[in-house]
DNA sequence: ATTAATTTTCATATATTTTTGAAACTTCAG
DNA sequence: CTGAAGTTTCAAAAATATATGAAAATTAAT
């Protein structure tokens, strides 16, 4: 396979992995799409190579870079704004994961805690059902934040397989 | 707060919770609505409860059923079929990780397989960037593979928090 | 075998999300 | 300061995803 076709491939399954996840199509896509560049390209670079309007690559870029995903990069002479990746594939790991454990596993446990607790006869099979089931996906929760914290604190230890050195 | 609110909350919250992680609002809002049922229920009630069309109801609870996650059950006597949620909530995050692995992971790295070997100049700049990325993100993916393994062979020692025995 | 109850399907309608593109705004060279 | 280049915004349009409901299919009681 040639690079071109490997990189078209590649953008636009990273679009459809994305959309399995929540993750607007064409934010994938720019984001697969900086990955692969060896140096930072402009909006009119994303417009041409994606097929998108101008408008659509600004709110997606800023949204990049909301993430921490991706840079402006400030080049001597150019006028234009151009855009880069993070391309440690590690890194880019744990900022999402540290994202998305703000954006929603924290809120997550928030809502469940205030709904633990709730009026009414502790006898109630309804009552007790309720309050099992949401104390348990809590814990589930509070289990899966401390998991990830452990992996991201781990570092690039998790990543390259020498996991033994958390251990000690 | 009282039971049916804290009900009408759980389910609304659960359900905007799962429209950021790409699941479709209803099936999460059905799923939420099971796991506080003490007891099995209708396709009826589930209409009535949330406000939805009975094909709306048939084809989530489907979905459902597929991922593992609710069962039919058949209660002599009765005509109509009653719908339940798995309530272990350890039982419901490993099909939920086994059935997203299975989907989404594995296609993934097979994707990223096939596009690490490409043609051309291995100097190039831009070969280079390509390989290595896709390189590294079937890397991660192994990573993640292995690493869910390890947590769904764990059992509920993962969850229960007494990790420790996996050590041994 | 008939028919009433229940479930399933799926074309169409509705809702939601995403994209466009032109106007407004900003920046900066001359 | 002026205006051309570049960026941002956002109302409206397009695309996508989801929901409806009535007809078809299935099931089971008589």
């Amino acid at each position: 396979m040639k690079l071109a076709e490997a990189k078209q491939q590649f953008i636009s399954s990273w679009g459809a992995f994305g959309t399995q996840w929540g993750i607007n199509r064409t934010m994938a896509q720019i984001h697969a799409l900086l990955l692969v560049s060896a140096h930072p390209i402009t909006q009119d670079e994303i417009m041409g190579e994606l097929s998108i309007s101008r408008g659509n690559v600004n709110m997606n870029i800023r949204e990049l870079v909301g993430w921490g995903l991706v840079d402006r990069v400030i080049i001597s002479g150019e006028r234009k704004e151009f855009f880069t990746a993070e391309k440690d594939i590690w890194k880019v790991a744990t900022k999402i994961i540290k994202e998305r454990k703000k954006r929603e596993l924290d809120p997550m446990i928030k809502l469940l805690s205030q709904l633990e607790h709730i009026e009414g006869d502790k006898k109630d099979k309804e009552v007790q059902q309720f309050t099992e089931v949401v104390g348990s996906i809590k814990k589930l929760g509070f289990q899966a934040d401390k998991t990830l914290d452990v992996m991201i604190k781990a570092e690039e230890n998790w990543f390259t397989g020498n996991i033994l050195k958390m251990l000690k």
